[in-house]
DNA sequence: GTCTATATCAAGATAGAC
DNA sequence: GTCTATCTTGATATAGAC
């Protein structure tokens, strides 16, 4: 009932695809190399997906519905009970999804062209102003992405385990972002 | 006295690739897209550098003098002040060399293997240590990745300028940070 | 110091066998 | 569903003219 034993082949190309792309990017990556990893021929991979760029936008389209979920959640809520929300449930939604939040926030911006992606940032955005809890203040917003790349970032590298990261995360991003003077401590 | 009027070919060839190497990646820009932007061919660009790792290699060595002498700088200060002149100086760092920071956070890493890029990442993790002010507690390493992470990923986009960005992401650094009950305002 | 070839190689992608 | 060719393109790099 464990159902681990054998993993399809596509599921496989997205675990090494997203792995490689978020540690040496899109470009950086062939598809020779997802096929030796995967332990396939390059055809292999190209009757899965219909070119590399699918398989980006596969891992992308798995982040994009978390972050989406994410944004329902806090739909509704005042904005101090939002903004505090919205930090903890993107570390979690970060640590989830390690590698395709570094693809939404690393490697997807360098695709601005193409129109596919444009849902994906939209939603980057609106979490950010979250976080910011509706503020325009310029340095607000800076502070704000500062923190959402910074935990992208660390959450990439394999080093720390979510176990260690999920506090350190969340009690960096509350010292950055929260601005009134309760919840700054747990 | 102005000696901006024409800069030469090399220091041309080196600011074009650093901002695309820092925002296309290092295997996301070819040689090809550097000379159309230089206005020069790629026979050109090989002239002045051996390849286009060289190129990389000219930019980081930039970034990492400047950062050799931050380092020197906080040589002999105390814990407290170490961390706090090191936090204001490697903004200012940052801002003064964008496209080199970000290679250094960003294109470097992928070089894991290359033995020329091994000082300036050395260099970056000393400057670490520094801004946890010496601390083992991996919360507080994680939380100056976090930042510095974050500071280098905000100040590549072109969309602030540096005199916006400075207090902001001094402000921020400083919030996260500082664990004493002084300077946490200014 | 810069350009016009051109060599060489690896990448993404396709066709068709098994 | 996966493999063995094979095609096409574009990238790095070299040689030699100007």
């Amino acid at each position: 009932m464990v159902r681990m034993v054998r993993v399809s082949t596509r599921d496989e190309i997205l675990r090494v695809a997203g792995e490689q792309f978020a540690r040496v990017g899109f470009k950086g990556t062939s598809l020779q190399d997802i096929a030796v990893e995967v332990g396939c021929s390059k055809a292999a991979l190209l009757y899965h997906f219909a070119g590399k760029e699918q398989i980006l936008l596969a891992l992308v389209a798995t982040a994009e519905a978390a972050l989406t979920g994410l944004l329902a959640d806090l739909d509704g809520l005042d904005a101090p009970a939002a903004q505090a929300l919205a930090i903890e449930r993107f570390v979690d939604l970060v640590l989830e999804f390690r590698r395709e939040a570094a693809l939404v926030y690393e490697v997807v911006p360098q695709f601005h062209s193409e129109p596919a992606f444009g849902t994906v940032l939209a939603e980057a955005d609106k979490l950010c102003v979250l976080i910011t809890a509706g503020s325009e203040d310029p340095a607000a917003i800076i502070a704000a992405q500062t923190v959402l790349h910074g935990i992208v970032n660390v959450a990439i590298d394999d080093k720390w385990d979510a176990a260690e990261l999920r506090p350190a995360l969340l009690r960096v991003a509350r010292r950055a972002l929260i601005t009134t003077p309760h919840h700054d401590k747990d």
